[in-house]
DNA sequence: CGCACCATGTAATGCGTTACATGATTTT
DNA sequence: AAAATCATGTAACGCATTACATGGTGCG
């Protein structure tokens, strides 16, 4: 599916596989994200597979830069997946909810210990939805004022990861007072 | 990580592979989930690691069963990880937002009809999770009385699937009115 | 009569992470 | 002087999915 990101990317605008990692970063960090490696290993097999194409551009005092395009093809493909409905939910994963489920034998304190840890980072990551990443998109459409309708669903996808966040903070909350008030010592 | 799973349940009883995705599917599916195939390679490894240890009880008519026990090794394994605080956040991987994200250019009104397709999912999901699977944890609880406060924990993480369901269709209900009113054909 | 359930595994392939390998330029 | 940024890649390993392979029992 990385495969999509990098066409979906690409699709805006050719660049190299340093640059797709910071469009990821700062854009679709939240819903899917990948290395540098897996994004030059995924870019190789897009090239083989003849939906990109590269070019080098030589540089000075480092590694030549290697450029990107998408071609017919890799557009094509792309049309083809966007349209194509999702017929199943993912599965979702999650470590915490995976160790809270067989947490009894650590105890009470321990288990509240992780839980107030983890409300912490959840309240971090909502505050860098609500201050820093609205930007990045405004960024974008300053350069490329034809993706000003695209933005429109780029904000969907951030407001996704406010609700995100906002709800887990709720339910760690809530999590909290019931560990507290039901579980025994 | 299956592999904790594994041994969370193997800690309440022993157990085959095929039992195992029983559970797997009717309390933790919603969080972790595996298919049987990966099941029986990854309690392979376990048994090679000597986390637990499989009893073969021969059969008619069906294949011998392959009861899994944990030892005191894997007993210790757990609870370390239980133990151990995760300090950062799983990366997040949706593919709906993903297709949202890039879905510009395959128009309004097939952007809409795969916003409508997922609500309808995520609401039968939500059903399920406030009809059936409440049932599924008192059964477990009735065999085994002594896992009636590790119940209070299975709870909280089936709490977090309503909440969850609860949050995506409300997304997706903001979402679709947004995509109606602001983006043009 | 057909479907779901019980019950086990292997093989091939693909996706993803971590470690390894290098090194100049720019900003603080 | 240190840290972040720019910039590319390979190799080893582990985790996950899909397909293959088999076949009796019990229920509606």
């Amino acid at each position: 599916m990385l495969k999509y990101a990098l066409l979906g990317f690409l699709n805006y605008q050719p660049m190299t596989g340093y640059e797709l990692e910071h469009f990821l970063s700062v854009s679709t960090s939240n819903f899917w994200y990948a290395s540098l490696s897996q994004i030059y290993m995924t870019l190789k097999k897009l090239e083989q597979g003849e939906l990109v194409t590269s070019q080098v551009e030589p540089q000075e005092g480092r590694p030549d830069r290697r450029v990107y395009t998408i071609t017919d093809k890799g557009r094509a493909d792309l049309q083809g997946w966007l349209a194509q409905p999702l017929l199943e939910l993912d599965p979702g994963k999650d470590t915490l909810l995976l160790k809270l489920f067989f947490a009894r034998p650590i105890g009470k304190e321990s288990i509240l210990t992780q839980l107030r840890l983890h409300l912490d980072l959840h309240r971090r990551k909502l505050e860098h939805y609500q201050h820093d990443l609205p930007h990045e998109g405004a960024d974008m459409v300053r350069e490329h004022p034809e993706l000003m309708t695209d933005a429109i669903l780029w904000r969907a996808t951030l407001r996704f990861g406010e609700l995100y966040e906002a709800m887990y903070i709720q339910w760690l909350q809530e999590t909290i007072t019931t560990v507290e008030e039901q579980l025994p010592d």
